[in-house]
DNA sequence: GCCAACGTTGGC
DNA sequence: GCCAACGTTGGC
């Protein structure tokens, strides 16, 4: 199996690269409610995947940095939890709706890969992140585009 | 904080 | 199964 590359979406006001890397341990996902970003990551992500850590609803959203998939698809605790904001009535333990996976820091970029830049950059212009009304906060990268924003993090 | 673009829900 | 109403995401 060949690795595969993501981008995986966080608030770095909840949770940012720092965190992750500051803490030392894999970080579990929990929280995703979206089939299509559930179905990303049980059907298709691998342990050894590398995951482009991008920073949403802050001053600079981009790319801060990269994780690995750590541990794949089990079931997401919070959806059984009545006090967790993730709690789906709908969920059962026999048959759990929401899986999670877990990452491990690798990486934290000098400087973030800023959404603005990647707009700018003709060879992502397909990537989904910069597709009008996209919304998935799990989505596959082409290896060229993780390779070209891990460039990006190196420019001057 | 605003609001466009979605996804989900539920009445019919 | 349609679709209006509602909720959420996330850039700005």
């Amino acid at each position: 199996m060949s690795t595969k590359y993501w981008l995986m979406k966080s608030e770095p006001d909840v949770f940012s690269i720092e965190m992750l890397e500051k803490q030392k341990k894999p970080e579990y996902w929990d929280g995703v409610r979206n089939y299509q970003a559930r179905n990303f990551m049980r059907d298709e992500m691998k342990k050894g995947d590398l995951v482009l850590f991008y920073h949403s609803n802050c001053e600079v959203p981009g790319v801060a940095g990269i994780a690995i998939v750590s541990k794949e698809a089990y079931p997401d605790h919070t959806q059984w939890d009545k006090k967790s904001k993730y709690f789906d009535p709908k969920a059962s333990k026999e048959n759990p709706r929401w899986f999670m996976v877990e990452l491990t820091w690798k990486e934290t970029f000098h400087k973030v890969v800023s959404l603005q830049e990647i707009k700018e950059e003709k060879t992502l212009s397909k990537m989904r992140l910069v597709q009008k009304g996209n919304r998935l906060s799990v989505m596959p990268v082409e290896k060229e585009e993780f390779d070209f924003i891990k460039k990006m993090s190196k420019r001057k």
